[in-house]
DNA sequence: GATGAATGAGAATTCATTCAT
DNA sequence: GATGAATGAATTCTCATTCAT
């Protein structure tokens, strides 16, 4: 099955998805067609299979990094976010966008965004923690805001051409945004009492 | 020629990008598949067709929005162009988004947001005549950020059933964030000098 | 759509039903497979076609066997039916078979008599234009049964290899049995009165 | 074994000979794909076994009526054979069918008709006892044609929708039918002496 | 004897595209 | 300029059967 991924992955990566088709990925992956519909009951099957694979580990290695940042204060948690959540579209982003892409179109865009999600809810807890009543209270709207906004950035810089990803100066700007933002809210909040 | 475009986007709204062909768009089109090919030399080709035409229209859009904003100046400009793309995208969002997948994944990328950053220029052009030294200034990552954040949170939006588009709580967000991150460049700009 | 449907029967006489398959159907047809899909939406279609025009090429044949034998009084009506009916079934024996089979798997068991349920009809008709009421009545049941049995004992001959269809005994048995039926309905008829 | 009889009945009582598949089979049954190939050497031995199963079964039924039938003078044995036959018919009328096509398309024709042919000539056999010289003599061709005129009628009841089989009305003509050959039979018979 | 993962030949069907009319 | 019948390469998927465990 993990052979059945990479097999499938190195063909996106070669030709993209439109040359991709089970026979080749049975070929490439050195396994029977009939073994892969063993496995899966079709083709978009194993695209979502592998796009469910990389939301869980997106979800682990971002949780993994906050949990890293602990250890050096100086970087701030959202930088570190931000700096893993890049790491993450940087590894196969022809294979990602397809796979994303096929997962989306196939319904599952409430899974999509989950992982991001959640790491931005314990960013927030943690904040609360360490800064009690002055921390930014995200609801719904604002979660939403903030994790799209960010994953829309980085999604873009890496689809279109335009911008280099990885530079330090988009970077400084998303930190920028998103400490802006969470800085508004607090504002806000604090104002309302 | 616009019959086409037409039955393309009906064929994409009621059964999806994967019930799309050539066969189906002349004969819910009502001409001949043989008059689509003297139009379009093959099937992308009216897709990013579509695409070009969609992207000009929102520019058309978005401006008019902003020029008829003159009159009433008690909300935001941010807020009008925010409202304006919502509209954009509240348009037959799954022909939008198909169509716009094909043009991206052909390597238009740098088409593909060109109508929003200029809209973005427009804006900060403004302000500066109007507020002179004070008003952000916007450079190319900047710029960038800005654009993708709110496009990337518009999408979600429509994406994921998650969270209604539309809804005033995300206007009133999206607007947060624009102006949020606005003041803080403005501020970083000023603190410069 | 004929060299179609010959090319089946060719098929179906050569190799069985097992060996047919759209591909070489197309290809003994000397036309290609997509010709064929947009004769018919699926090798079934092409059975099933098959089946019904010759079920309308039976009754025409047999009608044909009864007009003709109204200048010769000498053989029974009955005789005449059977003969031509027999005559039916010994044209390509094999492609009838496994044409009728999948028509009546598809459900399609009422059409399948008909053509020879109209042809009794028809001779009861004469009868009572020729004799009144000494003739006898077919209700439904009654047709049923007689028709039924005539072309149950001819297709088992044709499917069974235990008796060579098309011998006189056979031809004299079967008009025994349906004159023996006959005499009998007039009698119970009569004896009602 | 049974157990896979059993299975393959089900399946194709439920979806049809098509959704017919060994894999299938297997699972219906609780066994391995490896044991149902350890008893039966492939797909059609399987169809083949029921059907002998199945017809061994005929056999043993209809003379177990023809048995009974003896303590009660007042029903004539041709009705009798005809109920039982009929009964026989109403079990399972979509698995008999299946199974007995693949076994006639096997070659198997003869085998096919043996039990009826068998009570025909018992019921005979015992007409000669009781009725000496005056007893219709059934030789091969009208042996022939009495069964397979019964099979013939009884199959088309169940296969067309049209009529309902076990309708007293469709006994009661079958019976007429018999008799009626029988009889017809018995007087040419006489008349040759 | 039982198992069931693996096989892969082969079947059905699709659909972008052409080109003679 | 329009037509649409014909094409056939390509693709998805099935399923009878095997064989190492």
């Amino acid at each position: 099955m993990e052979t059945i991924f990479e097999a499938t992955a190195r063909i996106i990566e070669r030709d993209g998805i439109a040359a991709l088709n089970t026979n080749r990925i049975a070929e490439c992956a050195g396994v029977s067609i009939g073994t892969l519909y063993e496995y899966f009951p079709n083709k978009e099957a194993v695209l979502i299979a592998m796009a469910r694979q990389r939301l869980a580990e997106d979800e682990r290695l971002v949780r993994q990094a906050l949990i890293a940042a602990e250890a050096e204060p100086d970087v701030s948690l959202a930088r570190r976010a931000i700096r893993a959540m890049v790491a993450l579209h940087a590894d196969r982003p022809k294979v990602r966008r397809a796979v994303m892409a096929v997962h989306l179109a196939n319904g599952f865009g409430s899974e999509h965004a989950r992982p991001v999600q959640e790491i931005a809810e314990l960013i927030v807890e943690r904040n609360t923690r360490l800064l009690g009543d002055k921390a930014p209270q995200l609801d719904g709207p604002s979660l939403f805001v903030l994790t799209r906004a960010v994953i829309g950035v980085i999604r873009a810089a890496f689809e279109e051409r335009s911008l280099l990803p990885g530079t330090t100066s988009l970077e400084d700007e998303l930190v920028r945004l998103v400490e802006a933002y969470l800085s508004a809210l607090q504002r806000s909040h604090t104002s309302c009492r």
